[in-house]
DNA sequence: CCTCAGCGTACCGGATCGCTAAAGAATTTC
DNA sequence: GAAATTCTTTAGCGATCCGGTACGCTGAGG
């Protein structure tokens, strides 16, 4: 599987400051977007996924701090590192108190913002898929092979999957039972992190509903959820 | 909910240091242990669980780093805070680099340590088992799955909850027995510039009483706070 | 007694989804 | 390497269903 970037969003005035840790990160491998006052922030976080938030604390307009405070409410798994040039520890404990993850002071030494960066970074990725391991998973009247990319629906009839029905397949089996939204599908099977409004994922669903739902009207096993994504039922 | 206590281990040689912390760690609720050099410290860490370790750099026989270096290699999961006298990043990149997790420096400010200690500490705890993360949530003769966006209510009829209904759910369900105003609603689920009449929200905890609450006139769980916003009660 | 916050019903608009058809990529076949 | 086949994406449109708004009612607080 090609490997996907993981994402950093710099949120940083100084155009200089910006330049040198953008140049830094991409060399470490991340993908780096860009913002430059805390709406923009606020914005982008709405719109786009990120693994990361780089948060300086003088903004123009909006400061860090109501900007983290903003974001950890709607997202609050994501980790956000504040850069102050403050070195009060007054302001630290503010910052740690309004969400953030970790708080570091100018003037830094690089090595060690990369460090804490792909500290907070990992550890937030560490899932683990299990379910479908066994290569072989069952639901009601039908049996998919993933190894083999086939099944035999409901009717007997063998079909065989392609790729990505596969992946979307497998990644909805994974996430049995539990709302799989279609950002994470995107970025899952399709590796994007920005989303645009498309129908596809739409028709990958209507597939599976016309090959393993007896009423693909109603369907018990593949389940829109409406604003959100797409949750596979093991048990209706 | 009956929670175990959380154990912190606190090497340090300098005794005052010890009563300081450990004092303090245990108005926070830990359980506190100690070492004064490195070698206890790597012998008791063989025979005990903890939750955290905090360890100062400068120890007698055995340097903090090392020690540090050791412990990872048997515990990579152990989140370990280094504490040192010494200011120079040079020494907070190798600490970083040999597995710490978190590294502060002398004369630290007490409020900051203790935040970044609980911040280590259930950021560990999140990822095998958290409130409202572990997907289920239960009050009264309600059983709500945030994963699933399902329900079963007092009644045993099974809802499925919308996008914002969850949204707004999980929030006073997080800050459950304080009172959320409205602002903060709609800052965290309407974002943060868009903003309906605030009508919308009665309507949405209307469901919500409709749903659990077995007399909707008296509610026992979703509490309206005049002039201020809504208070989920756990316990009536 | 008046006002304002919250409750409850009803309704409407538009975002989102389902589904067909067809174009565009990718892969295989000859 | 062109043709054929399969797979994936886009376009489009009707149907659906939130969820936002309107409006009147109730009751607490002053």
């Amino acid at each position: 599987m090609e490997e996907k970037k993981l994402s950093i969003l710099l949120v940083e005035d100084e155009e200089n400051l910006q330049d040198v840790l953008r140049l830094n990160f991409e060399m470490e491998g991340y993908e780096v977007s860009s913002a430059y006052d805390g709406a923009a922030a606020m914005e982008i976080v709405q719109r786009e996924h990120f693994d990361l938030i780089i948060l300086d604390v003088m903004l123009p307009e909006i400061d860090g701090i109501t900007v983290c405070e903003n974001i950890k409410l709607s997202n609050p798994e994501l980790p956000i590192l504040i850069l102050s040039a403050k070195n009060n520890s007054g302001d630290r404990v503010l910052g740690l108190k309004k969400g953030a993850d970790d708080y570091l002071t100018k003037p830094f030494d690089l090595e060690e913002l990369l460090l804490r960066v792909n500290k907070l970074i990992h550890k937030s990725k560490r899932i683990s898929s299990k379910e479908t391991l066994a290569n072989e998973f069952v639901f009601g009247e039908n049996r998919i092979n993933f190894k083999a990319l086939a099944c035999i629906n409901n009717k007997g009839k063998e079909i065989a999957l392609t790729k990505k029905e596969a992946m979307l397949l497998k990644l909805l089996i994974d996430n049995k039972n539990e709302v799989v939204t279609r950002e994470k599908i995107l970025q899952a099977v399709w590796g994007y992190n920005v989303y645009p409004t498309t129908r596809t994922i739409d028709n990958f669903i209507l597939n599976f509903r016309k090959y393993f739902e007896e009423d693909s009207r109603n369907p018990k096993y593949f389940h829109s959820v409406r604003g959100l994504g797409y949750k596979f039922s093991d048990t209706p």
